[in-house]
DNA sequence: CACCTAATTAGATTACTATCTAATTAGGTT
DNA sequence: AACCTAATTAGATAGTAATCTAATTAGGTG
């Protein structure tokens, strides 16, 4: 299940009236001026409301001579119901997994063969995968004194004050009476 | 269950980094800045985000110095995520359908005339109905602090903890870090 | 108390959505 | 073929929603 499909079946649902034509539905089939005169809305209303269910697959159509009648598909409607409490388990692994390359892309237009940082990412996104990238030679558990930290910083890049507090603003690592150590990375802001 | 309330919530699910955060949310409480952070969002934004969902009930949060987690309410996200497939059909009005004298022997049968409850019954639709009988003196949109619970419920009976835990299960209240609250009689088992 | 961090609110901007009227299409009937 | 009915599309408009920056509030900590 894609995300987008997820957001598109609740952003159609999230409309007094089509909520109300599903509702109508379930009691069976029913034509477009059918719904229209219930709805107090023109056909043309209808009709875009009906195109909108039937994007997201909970709606078919029949045609009677020259009758459409909107049928509820509700098995569609059940499963799409049900999907939002099945995200979040695996769903968050795929989303790393496709960040990867994106990252790796960052990585190579920031830092130059050498793996010099040549300046600070202006876009917070970007900027957070620099900060990651560099943090992640920092051994975990271990104190560093200041002036280790801003030595280690120097191979990237000569403004290690601003490096350094970014670090810590963004919850990488953080200080105590002037020694550094990395937090855990749930705590990362990434 | 009103319409409207249907329609607010598939309306806030309608959004890509709302579905992100109840994804991200499912493995765990997160702060505001974590989840600007992973989003690519400013924390106004996230606030904004944030707000809208605890308005459709589906996360609360909790401070912690001065942090403030926020957690996912994965049984009301079930019960609106399934609501859908209930309304329209007969069976919601059907439903109120457990008859008033019918209740009213099942109460004189299992309360003296102190007000005090002799037995839990064993039966699971009595159960329901004294437990109704008991809750309905509490308020909507209180908060009550478990001592306090447990001291109204000792009114009628001793084994309080039965008797939470049977509210919880049957889905008169729910408890969020101790605190216990209302629901809505529409998610009421009964 | 002064200062800090995290969260929220206010205000502005931009983008999207629902709805209508009017025109058009698609099929069916005489 | 001419006509009818139902549905769809086009184009316009008014209302709503998402997002940012900047200012403010609410708790904690030295």
């Amino acid at each position: 299940m894609q995300i987008d499909r997820l957001v598109a079946f609740h952003k159609t649902l999230g409309d007094q009236n089509r909520i109300q034509i599903i509702s109508m539905l379930r009691h069976g089939p029913l034509h477009g001026q059918a719904i229209a005169g219930k709805l107090g809305l023109t056909p043309a209303t209808v009709s875009y409301h009906v195109t909108r269910l039937r994007e997201i697959d909970v709606i078919y159509q029949r045609r009677d001579k020259n009758t459409i009648y909107f049928h509820l598909n509700e098995k569609k409607l059940a499963y799409m119901a049900e999907a939002i409490l099945r995200i979040g388990g695996d769903d968050a692994m795929n989303k790393q997994q496709v960040d990867w390359t994106e990252k790796q892309k960052v990585i190579r237009n920031f830092f130059s063969k050498d793996g010099r940082l040549q300046t600070i990412p202006a876009q917070r996104k970007k900027k957070l995968i620099i900060l990651e990238h560099m943090v992640d030679r920092l051994e975990f558990g271990k104190k560093y004194p200041e002036k280790d930290i801003n030595a280690f910083i120097k191979q990237f890049h000569d403004d290690y004050a601003t490096i350094r507090r970014e670090w810590i603003m963004c919850h990488f690592m953080q200080r105590n009476d002037g020694i550094y150590e990395l937090n855990p990375k749930e705590m990362w802001l990434i």
